[in-house]
DNA sequence: GCATCTCATTGATCTCGATCAAAGACCCCG
DNA sequence: CGGGGTCTTTGATCGAGATCAATGAGATGC
């Protein structure tokens, strides 16, 4: 059962729904309260798929392949929803980066109550549809990025998730390990190390620490990590087709076919 | 503005919906029929989110990266769903692999309106969890896998997709070319190449011609792949935390810390 | 049925990131 | 504030897969 607090909090911010509804009464049935320490394993029957909520604190969500490989998925902070599957092609464990609260909810009941009350029905189909895309620009990455581009990437997107400061000096102060990062990325501590040295050599981030890190021009990490050029045509009426450009010319430290250092 | 029959396979196939209901005729109204021969990109609107049903045929969605690198997140064949985002951070192209018909709705308005039936809310919502927790598999694969595993992983997965044939003996016949295969797996046409001969000289598979391919041992493949062996324990009472097999004893070509052909 | 063109296979070499190995920095706690 | 442990950085070498290059097999059209 969980507690009356954390529950409502999700209602209200995740769906804009009152949980004294008839829909958050059956939901709220539904879930488990769970509070993991720092560095936890969240204990979930892997006999079932889950829907979790993040009350608080940080996540990882991770794939354990053979031979004491660890692939990251996704990381989650506080406000996430996201789903774990217990049977697909891999074994997922969830694991708690920081003091962590969470709502468990099973998966299948969960979707056939949400179902029925069409707002938060919208909303969760924007969050999955979300994660689909997080996921793939993920998936690009890992297969066709090299570690710069994908270091610099992961900063992007951190910082969009959990920056603070103005833009012109974004810091972040990164809940998860170097091992971390490295199986998010497809990389080893060793090469994450080495490619924020390059980042920190160029002058586009500083560290501090552990676990802060600041990054001083967030454009150019975005065009070190080779992603798409949207802010040039976004105020234009850009009709259909207009996927020429992938701006192949913008100064980069190494990559494909480019200049800089190296 | 969709043809009939089309539509109609769609509402009663994909969410078990009678199409002349209430959201039905919504749905209808912002259905775009779309014929593409083979080889051909989608002309979609780069300005707005879509979804698309795969009335028959089958493509590839794929990432362009700068540099002439490719990178496909997914394939669809006729009765799939599935989103395509316009403001992600790479820009991703719809190509059809062979002759095939699709409906392209606006993904808002598709969505408000979807959520406001109970049925076609809770097939939608089951339909994007698979597509997030293949991508995710996808994800595993590229990160954290070698050539071989990602490739007996893609033959396993094409065969429980599109397969025919018995389970001793699965039959493939693969809409998409090498580098289509290349591009989805992280890998060169060479290297695609090369690790269906390893699997060809160890008796897994056999090919003819270019499209055919026969998988021999799907239980062998699986474990190539490095999948989670989930068969063993289906049946058992499989309680909380039992992720301590991970099987790695099984005999493999190659792999991390395994011997077998090398 | 033959010419042609594209796609797939096979071989040789190169490169980026993994691996192996130390040394250094940070942090917790007494 | 100093010791011990963990996490991170830096350096040297290795290897899986990319790249470059050529040959072979399938499709397509006349």
């Amino acid at each position: 059962m969980a507690d009356i607090a954390s529950f409502d909090i999700f209602m209200r911010s995740a769906f804009g729904v009152e949980p004294s509804g008839r829909a958050g009464l059956q939901l709220e049935s539904l879930a488990v309260a769970l509070s993991l320490p720092q560095g936890r394993i969240a204990p979930l029957d892997r006999g079932e798929d889950h829907i979790v909520y993040v009350t608080a604190g940080a996540t990882k969500l991770a794939a354990l392949a053979s031979g004491n490989r660890e692939q990251v998925v996704a990381f989650h902070f506080g406000g996430d929803i996201f789903s774990i599957a217990a049977d697909g092609l891999h074994a997922y464990v969830l694991t708690s980066l920081l003091d962590t609260d969470l709502l468990v909810f099973p998966a299948r009941e969960f979707l056939d109550c949400a179902a029925r009350d069409a707002r938060i029905a919208r909303a969760l189909l924007e969050r999955q549809r979300t994660a689909l895309h997080r996921c793939r620009d993920k998936a690009v990455a890992l297969g066709r990025k090299n570690a710069l581009e994908r270091l610099a990437g992961f900063l992007v997107t951190m910082s969009e998730r959990v920056g603070s400061g103005d833009m012109r000096r974004r810091v972040l102060h990164l809940a998860m390990s170097r091992r971390d990062i490295g199986d998010s990325l497809g990389l080893t501590i060793e090469t994450v190390s080495r490619q924020l040295g390059v980042l920190r050599d160029a002058g586009l981030i500083e560290t501090s620490g552990r676990s802060q890190i600041v990054l001083r021009d967030l454009a150019a990490l975005a065009r070190q990590a080779g992603h798409f050029e949207k802010s040039a045509t976004l105020a234009g009426g850009l009709g259909k087709f207009d996927l020429d450009q992938c701006d192949d010319t913008a100064p980069r430290l190494t990559g494909p076919a480019t200049g800089g250092l190296t």
